[in-house]
Formats: structure tokens, sequence, C-alpha cells
DNA sequence: TTATATTAGTTGACGTATCAATTATTGAGC
DNA sequence: GCTCAATAATTGATACGTCAACTAATATAA
């Protein structure tokens, strides 16, 4: 009896962690004006002058094809510029417009004050102990079979 | 400095979160054979003898479109079988099928042994708190703005 | 009873992630 | 130097979620 609802306690954490993802993704962009993995490219491309597509794809970690993708969008909107290497044309370097530097500074307020929002309530405390706790899951995921 | 490097952190559990749930989704269904959002119908159908589509829409909680598509194909594949409500024909009602019925138990059991390998080194404490603060995130979410 | 509103379900358009296959370029071994 | 392997990027197919528009059936109100 003592372990039997165990279980559907751990059922219930998956359950939220993939509804929180669900409702979070349309506020997100609702709020910021851009979606969470776009303004995490443009966040690392910010960090540096210029990177290949693919290093900028092993720090965000998503598909090839995703990053492809999403560059061309942003290229397109006039955000990011893409040139190829001179000495090696199978790589493809990226950097941030003068435009997409200065539009970068809004959304990152506006995910400041997201963030704010979604954690006002926790102390410095639960706030350490849910990012070690998150660590761990995404590490066991990971490592899974 | 004591404070500036909170946001860093903050910002880390909303990235947390979201890789999180990229790195289930594929992992989830090459582990029990099915997506986490078909085996929550199918769930919520094990529990009841017969639903309304729009009953059942409620209880998961996402998308109509989505919920039609999903039991469209379910019923394609033989789990689910579907009937017009003959009093008001508005009304879909969808009940599990002999064969879904007997599905969903091995795929609840490999849902199971996912969640355990994910959950493995956290102690009932952890887990505890891990979804009383994972609640309030989802509270947070929905009432912001 | 007839026009209008409401409700359930469906379909279409779109965004974006995955994997697999393909193209183009470079590097390595013979 | 030429073949074959490795690498970066792209494209195609598929999955699944959202919102908006639409259809069909029923309820309401004049």
């Amino acid at each position: 009896m003592l372990l039997s609802n165990s279980y559907i306690d751990d059922e219930k954490i998956i359950n939220r962690l993939y509804e929180i993802h669900r409702r979070t993704v349309p506020k997100f962009e609702s709020c910021t004006g851009i979606s969470q993995t776009r303004l995490e490219l443009l966040h690392e491309l910010y960090e540096v002058e210029e990177i290949s597509q693919r290093a900028l794809q092993k720090k965000v970690n998503i598909d090839h094809a995703a990053v492809t993708r999403h560059l061309k969008q942003l290229e397109d909107k006039g955000m990011v510029v893409r040139r190829k290497d001179p000495k090696d044309q199978r790589f493809t370097y990226v950097s941030l417009s003068e435009e997409g530097r200065l539009k970068i500074i809004h959304y990152r307020e506006e995910k400041e004050r997201f963030i704010s929002g979604v954690l006002h309530d926790f102390s410095a405390e639960e706030r350490k102990s849910l990012l070690e706790m998150l660590t761990r899951i995404q590490r066991n995921i990971e490592c899974f079979e």
C-alpha cells in the first residue's frame, strides 16, 4: 500500500513535464514574439562573432535539419548573415546582422519577464534544487537503455 | 553580484524543461512503441466504458483537432471503436476495442519501465518535491498575463 | 415555425522537430 | 592522381500540435 501509489505520482511527474511543455510553447512565443529554439539560436550567435552551422548545432543540440531551416528563415528576415568558408566550402558561417543584434535585446527582455513570471513564487533554494533535479532527469533520459 | 547569476539559473531551468521534452518524445516512443499523447488517450478510454470525444478532449486537454486525428488513426488500427450517439448525432462516442484493451497493458508496462528509469535515482522526498514544484510551474504558466 | 446561436466534430494551413537520404566538398590510403 | 570514406549542409517524408474555418446537428427565441 505504501509503495503502490508511488508509481502514480511518478507518472504525474512525467505527464506534468509534458503538459508544461505544451503550454509553454504558445505562451512563450506570444509573450516574447519569437520561439524558444529560435531565440536560443540567436543567443548563441550573440555570444560570438561568427560560427559554423555545425558548431552552432552542437551548442543548441537540435537536429541539423531544424538548424538549417531556422537559419534560412532568419536570413530571409534579415536577422542573420550566412557565408561559405572560402577555405572549406562545406562549412557555412553564420553571424548576427546589425538588425538582429538590436532585436535580440528586446526578445531577451521579454524572455526574462516570462521566466520571472513562471518562477516568481520559487525561493532561491527551490530554484537550485529544481535545476539540479531536472539536470538529473535529463541525464537519465539520455543514458536510458 | 549575488543576485546577478540568479537569472542565469532560472534560464537554465526553462531551457532544461524544453530539452527534456525534446529528448523524451523520441525516447518514449521507441521504448513503449506509442506516443505519450496517444497512450494518454488510450488510458482514459481504459478507465471508462465509453466516452464522447468532447469529454475525452477535456480530460487530456489537447486540441480538438488533434483528438480527432488520433482517434481516427487508432480506429484504423483497430484499437478503438467509434459510434454516433443516436439521440444526438453531434456526439461521437469512443471506446476501446478488445484488441486495444489487450495492447494497452503492454504499453503501460513499457511506460512504467521508462518512467522508473528516468526517476530511478530520486528519493520519495525528491519525487514529492519535484511534482509539487512542477505543479506550481504549470499553474504559473497558465495564469501568466 | 423559422431564423439564429451553440455545440461537436472535421478539415486545412502552418510551424517545427525527428530521421533518412542526398548533394557537395574535402581528406586519406593506395 | 584516383577511389573511397568522412563531413557539412540540404531536402524529403513523417509526426503532431496549434488556430481558424467549415459542416452538421441541435437548442433557443421571435
